[in-house]
DNA sequence: GATTGCGCTGAACGGCTGTTCAATTAAGCT
DNA sequence: AGCTTAATTGAACAGCCGTTCAGCGCAATC
């Protein structure tokens, strides 16, 4: 036996991506096999090396996808205005992103130690352009008297982990929709900077 | 070969949940063997099952005494007073306790994936009291018209994902000092639960 | 000094791991 | 219809996994 009919690159390979990624937000990374991931594909084991070089590369490529995704998708939703409105548009973006994307999310802070080492390197990176993102509106605000702000490293820190936090317990048949979801935390958010409302 | 010169349960029982609980942090339970465990007790891979029923128990113990030491401590950081005062010293205690002990916080809400469903739930049981310490005083300041709040339940959980993300980032030897660390987050929550300062 | 038993070793168990590859099949092209 | 080639199988590789246990050596007790 071999190639099954109707079988073709272009629909195995994203089968495959799709797999791992649910795979590896549902038991982590370690607890879950190759020959597992080709189970919920439907082949065999020896069948994903045609579409990764390894199991490392499967993490990472869906890591470092999500990232470049994620600052592209924010480089489109930047605006202009004052640091309020930035600040606003930054939260709103960040948590409608992180709610539609929970695995992607999950396994992106969660399976960091699962990289090697150069791997690893290559996230942070991506990762820290998207903090610097939200600590450059935290500065400008500050500069401006808009915001009333003591360590901005930190506060920066301390809001993208709260927000990110957002993807933790939100479920999409829970007792609020995404809409109020993000009224509230902007509403936190803002407030937290010195914003009276 | 056998019993080595001055090994005693006193000693080695200690060492094997050190062991494991820096292993689990750095690595992740899954990641990391018994004979790896072993090996950085000093004996071999059988020894460790006279201190442990299995490697589950190994992770759940070890996530089962933080959460109720967690739990035990704030029982006794809890004051008298307004639920500003209270919230101010949830804030400094959750801080202060969260970075003395980054290893056992990091296994404790990264490592839940890999807890059997029995003990899952006992886990989850202990942070939902834990949780709601903070809920009580949300709303009783909310009810008191001393905070200015929402939805009081996301603002519980935006507010302990911001604390807890603390010790994602902290460095001992790092620019600022915990005191410094406490002092900042504190004034986002302050501000975030609408209370000027 | 003999005896007891705790703490540990080292080997073994069955099973699973990531990865490779020759063989095989089926799809697409001529 | 024949040919080429992409896609997959299934077996094999060496090695590690958690766990068990008979046996051994040392410390403490009598």
């Amino acid at each position: 036996m071999a190639r099954k009919q109707g079988s073709h690159s272009e629909i195995t390979g994203p089968k495959v991506r799709q797999a791992a990624l649910q795979l590896f937000a549902r038991f982590g990374y370690a607890a879950v096999s190759m020959r597992q991931i080709a189970g919920e594909v439907g082949v065999q084991a020896g069948a994903l090396y045609n579409y990764t070089a390894d199991k490392q590369s499967l993490l990472f490529d869906l890591m470092r996808e999500h990232m470049e995704a994620l600052l592209a998708a924010r480089k489109e939703a930047v605006i202009a205005g004052d640091a309020l409105a930035q600040l606003e548009a930054f939260t709103r973006f960040h948590i409608a992103y992180h709610l539609e994307r929970p695995e992607l999310v999950f396994i992106s802070y969660m399976e960091l130690r699962n990289l090697e080492p150069e791997n690893f390197a290559a996230i942070e990176r991506l990762r820290k352009a998207y903090e610097d993102e939200l600590e450059t509106i935290l500065q400008r605000g500050a500069h401006a008297g808009v915001f009333v702000l003591g360590d901005t490293k930190i506060a920066t820190l301390a809001l993208i982990a709260m927000l990110t936090g957002v993807s933790g317990w939100y479920r999409k048949d829970g007792r609020l929709p995404a809409s109020e979801v993000a009224d509230q935390y902007w509403d936190l958010v803002r407030k937290s900077v010195g914003v009276v409302g």
